[in-house]
DNA sequence: CCGGGTCATAGGTCAC
DNA sequence: GTGACCTATGACCCG
C-alpha cells in the first residue's frame, strides 16, 4: 500500500505528528537512536546487518531532496548516521555459525523460503506427472520385454504406430500404464544411486500398486465412481470377467472401494504426486539391501516433509490428521492390488492360453 | 538498543556487581527465587503467565553460549527453572474450560494446554498398557472361547490358578497375549459405539497384527534382536519349528526383521502406545459398515494428531519424517503377520492333530 | 526488596 | 529491495 497520507516534501506541517528525521515522512518513534519512520529504520537495519555499502552516483548531495534521497542508498545511509543512528554490527562468527548450522537439518530456512521450495517441488512433480500422462495417451508399443530388461535398457520399448482401427485391449492398456510408471519413477535422480538388484525388487514391488493408484486418481478426476482403463473400458480382459461372472463382486470392489475413499478425502493432484513418491520409497520392501533401504527411507522422509507442509498450508485445521488419512491410502492400495494379483493369478492358472506380456507377469508377480 | 554496559560474556568480571544467574548480565536482585536481570525476570514471568511453551531448534544445549541462550526460549526457560525460579501458575477459570473442550479436536487451545492434554493422554495410554502387561504376566486360563464369544461376553475367560510346575506353552502364550490385547482395546470408549458385526471384523483383522507389534516392542525393550514370547521361549510351537526345520529362514525373519527397524528408529513407548491405537483404527478394514469406518477414521485422526504433536516435541529436526517412519511400521507389521498366518496355516493343514484354541484360529484366520 | 505491570523499540515477516 | 505491520523484549516505574 502506498502511503497517500505521507507527503514527501519538507514542509513541517501538522506539528502534532512526529516526522522521520531522515526522510520527513511520519515517524512512530525512535529507532536505533533517531526519530525515524519504519522505512528508514528497516533500511538502516538491512545495511548494517547485511554489511552493505553503496556509492553515490551524484555528488553526495541527494539528501537535499527527499525524493532523490530515497533513490540514493549511499546518501540515505549517510543521513541515518548523521542523525545519530547506531547499531551493533553483529559479529562475523555469529553470522557464520548460523549459516553453518543451516545445512545440517536445515530448519533455519524461513517459512517463506520453505514454501517457495515446496512450490518448486510440486511444480516439478506436476510436470513429470503431466508428461507421464501425455506419454500414456500418445504411446503405443508391441514390445514384450521383461521388467529387468526395461530397467537395464530403458530405451528398448519403442513407440509403434498403431493401426487406427485397432482398439487397444485392456491387456495392452495395462502394459502401457505399467510402462509409463516405470519411466516416470525412473526419472527420479536417486534411482541412479540404487544397484540393479535393488532396483529390480523395488520396481517389481511398486509398479502395479502405483499404477493402480494412478488409475484410482484418474477415476476421481474424471468424477466417476468406478475405475476404467485410460481407454474407458473395463480394466479386466473379457475372458477374466467371464471367469468370475458368477461372483463379480470382487472385481467390482477393486474398482470402487478405494475410489470412494479418494472422493471422501477430496485428494488433490499435489497430494497425489507426493504420495506417489512417498509410497514408492517404501523402506519395508522385502530383501532389498541396507543401502537401498536407507536411500528409500531418506527420500520417503523428504517427501513426507513436503506433504506435511502442504497439508499445513491447505488444511489448517488438522494437518496431522490429513497426513495420516493420506498415508493410510496405502493400506487401501495394497489390500486391493493384492486382491487383484490373486484374481489375475487364478485366471492365469485357469486360462493358460491367455498370453500376458512379460512386464505384466513380472509386476503382477505370476 | 543493546545495553552496552552489560557484557554478554561469561567472564565473572567486576566482582562487586551482581550478575544474572541465567544470562550473566547485571542483576539488581532476586526475582522468583533466582538472582536475575530484569530481562530474565520478565521473560520467565511472561512464559508462566501466558502459559507459553517452546521447543529448542538445536539440541537443548543453547545455555552453553549466552548469545544462543537468549535466542532460544526453550533453553532460556529451562535455565530459569534450573536456577531455581518458581512462580505459581495462576489458576483462573480458564483452566477448567480446558477439560470441558477436551473431546473436540478444536485448535484454539494454547500450546501449553495442548501439551498438557497430550501428556494426560499419554499417561492414560501408558497406564492401560501397563495394566495389559501386568495382566499378561499374572493371568492364566484354560478357557477356549471363540473371538465372537469373548467380544460378546468379555468376562467368560476366567483366570485359573496355574499349576506352578506347568511350563506355559508357546500356544498358550499366544492365546494369553491375544486375549490381553482384546481386553486392552475393548477398554477404549469408542468401541462401545460399534455394532457387533463391525466389532468382530475389526478385532479379527487387528488382534494378531497388534499382538505381534507388542511382541516386537517387547523385544526392543528387552534389548534383544529376536522376538521371543513373554516366557522367553520361541514364539512357535515345537512341532511347527520341526515342520520348517529345513528352511527356518522365514520363521526367523518374522522374529527379527521388524525388530531391526524398531531399533533403528529407537521407538519410544509413548510412540508405541499411540501407534498401537492408530493402527487399530484402520478405516481400510474390508467389509465394515460406513459408520464403523467413520468412527475408526475419526479416532485415527485424533491419535495421529497426538502422535504428531509428540514427534514435534521430541523430534525437533523433522517431525513429519518421524511421523511417516512410525506410521510406515504398519507395513512391516502387516507384511510379517501375513507371513506368519501363512506359516501357521500350512502347519495347521500338515498337522491337523495339533489343536489350536478357537481364539487363535479366529485371529490367525484359519 | 521484590512482585506486578507498562510501553518504546528491537527483531522479524511477507505482500508488494 | 522496500516498508507496513506484528510480536517479543527489557528498562523502568509503582506500591
Ligand atoms: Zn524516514
Ligand atoms: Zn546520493
Ligand atoms: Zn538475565
Ligand atoms: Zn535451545
Amino acid at each position: 500500500m502506498t502511503l497517500s497520507f505521507v507527503p514527501l516534501d519538507w514542509s513541517p506541517i501538522s506539528e502534532k505528528t512526529k516526522r522521520c528525521e531522515i526522510c520527513n515522512r511520519v515517524a512512530f518513534g525512535k529507532h536505533y537512536g533517531a526519530l525515524s519512520c519504519y522505512a528508514c529504520k528497516m533500511f538502516y537495519r538491512r545495511v548494517v546487518v547485511k554489511k552493505l555499502s553503496y556509492k553515490c552516483r551524484g555528488f553526495n548531495e541527494c539528501s537535499r531532496s527527499p525524493k532523490r534521497l530515497l533513490k540514493c542508498q549511499a546518501c540515505r545511509y549517510q543521513k541515518c548516521q548523521d542523525k545519530g543512528m547506531y547499531m551493533e554490527p553483529l559479529e562475523d562468527d555469529e553470522v557464520k555459525s548460523e549459516e553453518a548450522s543451516d545445512d545440517g537439518i536445515l530448519e533455519l530456512t524461513s517459512p517463506n523460503q520453505k514454501i517457495e521450495k515446496l512450490s518448486i517441488l510440486l511444480k516439478n512433480l506436476n510436470i513429470m506427472d503431466k508428461k507421464r500422462h501425455a506419454k500414456l495417451k500418445s504411446f503405443y508399443s508391441l514390445n514384450d520385454e521383461s521388467l529387468e530388461t526395461i530397467l537395464m535398457h530403458p530405451g528398448v520399448v519403442r513407440n509403434t504406430k498403431k493401426d487406427p482401427d485397432h482398439q487397444v485391449t485392456p491387456e495392452e492398456w495395462a502394459f502401457l500404464a505399467l510402462y509409463s510408471h516405470i519411466t516416470y519413477f525412473h526419472n527420479f535422480e536417486f534411482i541412479r544411486e540404487l544397484g540393479m538388484d535393488d532396483k529390480k525388487k523395488i520396481f517389481q514391488y511398486n509398479t502395479l500398486k502405483l499404477t493402480y493408484f494412478c488409475g484410482l486418481m484418474r477415476t476421481l478426476n474424471e468424477k466417476r465412481m468406478r475405475m476404467l482403463n485410460p481407454g474407458g473400458q473395463e480394466i479386466y480382459p473379457d475372458d477374466l470377467i467371464d471367469l468370475y461372472r458368477t461372483n463379480p463382486h470382487n472385481l467390482a470392489r477393486i474398482c470402487c472401494q478405494p475410489v470412494n475413499r479418494l472422493i471422501e478425502l477430496k485428494v488433490t493432484n499435489e497430494e497425489y504426486c507426493l504420495m506417489n513418491i512417498i509410497f514408492f520409497c517404501n523402506p519395508a520392501i522385502p530383501d532389498i539391501s541396507d543401502e537401498a533401504r536407507l536411500i528409500l527411507s531418506r527420500h520417503q522422509g523428504i517427501y513426507s516433509n513436503a506433504l506435511f507442509q502442504y497439508c499445513e498450508l491447505t488444511n489448517q485445521q488438522n494437518a496431522p490428521t490429513r497426513m495420516t488419512d493420506l498415508i493410510w491410502l496405502y493400506e487401501y492400495i495394497t489390500k486391493n492390488s493384492q486382491e487383484m494379483e490373486t484374481l489375475f493369478m487364478i485366471f492365469h492358472c485357469n486360462a493358460p492360453h491367455f498370453k500376458f506380456r512379460k512386464l505384466i507377469r513380472d509386476t503382477f508377480h505370476f
